[in-house]
DNA sequence: ATGAAAGCGCTAACAT
DNA sequence: ATGTTAGCGCTTTCAT
């Protein structure tokens, strides 16, 4: 359980291969500009291997001034798998570049932010949400080099979209009335301001009215109370945060003996598992999230390098409609 | 988005105190067995305040030997809130002991554990399952001083109890002939094969079969053809890994016109969100993960001072059974 | 093409 | 009660 062994320096490495440290430094970390012959650099590597080397983080970013760290703060909760393999593929394109990424799961109780990034030393934070400038600067002061998205045209959220085309959709189909179903997770209520908000707009473009919006709640009853006010309001298509949520919806219907899409269309976000199961399926809005990930990626090597990443017209990943159900 | 400014050091704090900078260092860590007058501790605290000093970690970590920082690896992916609420509780935790906790996701694509554990420099490794030796030592290798659990007494994982009270649930039901609903991503199986062992063990002690293990997958399709096949063995009563396979039996059982739980009793486990939101509603397993999380870090801490934790012959956190159906 | 040497910001003996 | 000093393992400048 308890480790005794002494883990290998690169001074370790150099006298096995019979240079100086600082060659291995150069070899392990290809600098540039520095001419080493192949037969040396051979040596170096493979005495690193058979030593099974790893620099030591905390030297290298003491040494360095920065650490090769991006920490990704994670809202409060379950935002379904689509969010889990945003992670996975932003993971995978940082490490690409030699970057290693961690989350923190923002709760009520762990650390703050800044504290978290100062504790672990992270160059870079991601959040998922454009971040208030007072908790810009906190991160800044907490080492941290690099904020994003601290700016709205940073490449915002992976969410942002998501209510335009939810409700393009919905109007597509010829709603006329459409409510809103936002979360009641205090913590995800930035994310849904924004997602209410592309719902707005996409009523306003088609002429219709804005969304009623309302908290269904996690509860079948409490949904059931919200889906009887969107009757009574002749509302016949909602969008809904996430597909958590339009589940619930669905649920609060079946108390009214109401079946989708007929008596009220439900559309969901972020393809979760179970919505697939959902009786009757539900339709979804989901991204790509390989491309968003790969996109959030080079944004951050690009300030990393100094370079303000190329403004893309569609910084957000391909959006797709997922149909699941005749809505 | 990019930071210019220097951050404070431990010396400008010293300068801005009046004293040197080891006295600040005696001050920040309470160093035990020295004697500082209150004054002085005073100077120093409302320098490093008006500074905003937050104290380098790579550099402490390098002159320490040991970071503060926990590395959490989470399995492939959603294993519902109630995974998420014990990664919060488990950072609240350790907190108090200032540790801080973050959270690497295992993905297909991503690094391994033992190099996000030594590019964050984190000096303990958390997994919810037992880890096996060669991870253990890999770990070890890459600067874990402690690694849990790596052997299954030392407080095992949070979900081990899960599969012989589903069972026993279903037993205690009067079913017979029980089937076992496993995932079907590889990443999940270690976790499965110890829940299954427990649905066995609760089988063995009740004198009735083993259970049938199938992977249901998550499609309508799979999920039918699963459900066919148990019925083919009389099997009445299922324990699903998690709730979201649970949730896929359900649909597996529409398709043939089957009932929960009439037809076929179905457990889960997890309680996730949707699970409550199910058509009929499903039985499930769940944890107080307060508890369980509050025990882990004891356990880490005591690691960490060499202490063995005192086994407490719960080491599982108190289960629960949540009846939502009438199975 | 390679090495020597000076720190990075901090902790921890060891003085005083 | 406080200061002096020597590193921790690495990067990087400057010599060679």
């Amino acid at each position: 359980m308890t480790r005794p062994v002494k883990r290998p320096t690169s001074s370790d490495v150099a006298r096995a291969a019979g240079v100086s440290q600082t060659t291995v430094s150069f070899v392990l970390n290809n600098k540039p500009g520095q001419s080493i012959p192949e037969e040396t650099r051979r040596r170096v590597l493979e005495a690193a291997r058979r030593l099974d080397y790893r620099p030591h983080s905390s030297a290298r970013a003491l040494a360095a001034g920065r650490s090769d760290t991006v920490l990704l703060s994670v809202p409060d909760l379950p935002i379904g798998q689509s969010i889990s393999r945003f992670v996975e593929e932003l993971a995978a394109a940082l490490a690409e570049h030699g970057l290693t990424l961690v989350t923190h799961l923002e709760g009520a109780h762990g650390r703050s932010l800044p504290d978290v990034c100062a504790a672990i030393g992270a160059s870079a934070v991601l959040g998922l949400e454009v971040f208030d400038p007072d908790t810009v600067r906190s991160l800044h002061r907490a080492g941290a080099d690099v904020v994003l998205p601290a700016h709205p045209t940073d490449g915002v959220s992976v969410t942002a979209p998501v209510g335009r085309l939810q409700a393009e959709h919905l109007i597509g189909r010829g709603h006329r009335r459409l409510g809103y179903a936002l979360p009641s997770e205090p913590g995800l209520l930035p994310m849904a301001q924004g997602r209410l908000q592309g719902v707005t707009d996409a009523c306003q473009a088609a002429g219709v009215e804005p969304p009623l919006a309302l908290s269904p709640g996690m509860e079948v009853d409490s949904a059931a109370r919200a889906v009887a006010r969107w009757a009574e309001e002749s509302v016949t298509g909602v969008c809904a945060f996430h597909d958590e949520i339009a589940i619930a919806v669905l649920a609060g219907m079946r108390v009214h003996g109401l079946t989708a899409p007929a008596d009220l269309a439900v559309i969901g976000s972020d393809d979760i598992t179970t919505a697939r199961l959902a009786f009757p399926p539900l339709t979804t809005v989901t991204f790509d999230l390989r491309e968003a990930a790969a996109r959030r990626a080079e944004a951050i090597v690009a300030a990393f390098a100094g370079t303000r990443p190329e403004p893309s017209a569609d910084t957000e990943g391909t959006p797709r409609i997922v149909l699941r159900s005749s809505t």
